[in-house]
DNA sequence: GCTTTCATGTAAGTCGTTACATGATTTC
DNA sequence: GAAATCATGTAACGACTTACATGAAAGC
């Protein structure tokens, strides 16, 4: 259920917003922390609507619809935010991987490890890249923006650390 | 499709188990990697073994099957583990959360910093209980399982700092 | 006039969660 | 004989992905 507060809170930041407006947002702010697919976004729209969590406050051209959070929306969001626990996402895929690495051979296990030691690299520089290229305001989007990815930065280069550790430990064993 | 390779992985290293056993590895051991219901799990083994990964190797009591790895099955373990690219997961809550921090009040914003900090101090300490009760072995399951372990305290104990940086960040902001 | 961008909607399929349902065997 | 454990299966619902489908307006 944190799509439908992710479409929440940035109509609530941005003071009304349409659907494709979101869409745009969701690409470039929130790719890294709540991804969103158009089908979906368009879904979530329409269940908020029914609920009046969020209301249509004006049309454009083109179909355009343009949604406005609610009292009841905003009461709703300020709860979910500070009130409601946070699950802790515990899938991992990379780690999957890890935990079963004995079942293929010794050099296959180090060159893995290896590769994703780049990979991560790779995404720390890109990250970077990024940090670099966004025009960082002084509103609340940019200031918590900025927090978000300085811990991206955080954990992958913990990331990084743990791999090469790991590739270490397998060497070295028996 | 990564369910299907936990299970694969796990039947390969016990060397053949049922559905319940591997409900209980799935809790002892995946748990914070990949966890699994156990309607999830059945389904899959019927999926497996339709399509040739796995098949039923005897019969017990209770209606017990046991499954064991097909060379189909191993050839497509070891292709997933040291061929396929993982995807990094990127939905997080409560980042999700801090993003959107600004709609709500400043003390509010500080003690959801404060509190998931606290939140995060337990799990580590938890962590740190539960790798004393494990009777480490020297298998391969016990050898990997250690350094995914370790990656979970690390990874907790950089959330940690960053919790508290963020705190700060907030507190002195203008 | 053609292409791009804006703009919305729906359908099919997979994956994951929660709950329901059933029964055999072992332990006390 | 009652309770705990072993053991499997299914149904309903929600979330996410991919693909299909359509059309209006703006820019060149």
């Amino acid at each position: 259920m944190s799509l439908r507060h992710a479409v929440l809170g940035l109509i609530a930041e941005l003071d009304g917003a349409s659907g494709y407006d979101l869409l745009k947002l969701f690409e470039i702010s929130l790719n890294s922390v709540w991804p969103a697919t158009q089908s979906q976004l368009y879904g979530e729209l329409g269940k908020l609507t029914a609920e009046g969590l969020i209301e249509v406050v004006a049309k454009g051209a083109r179909g355009r619809k343009e949604y406005g959070i609610t009292e009841t929306g905003r009461k709703e969001l300020e709860h979910w935010i500070a009130e409601v626990e946070p699950k802790v996402p515990r899938r991992d895929d990379a780690l999957l991987r890890v935990f079963l690495l004995g079942q293929v051979d010794r050099e296959r296990a180090l060159s893995f490890l290896d590769r994703q030691r780049e990979r991560v690299e790779e995404m720390v520089a890109e990250l970077a890249g990024l940090e670099e290229a966004v025009p960082w305001d002084d509103d609340n989007l940019s200031f918590y923006g900025r927090l978000v990815m300085e811990w991206g930065k955080q954990s992958l280069r913990a990331r990084r650390d743990w791999y090469e550790w790991a590739r270490n430990e397998i060497e070295s064993r028996g």
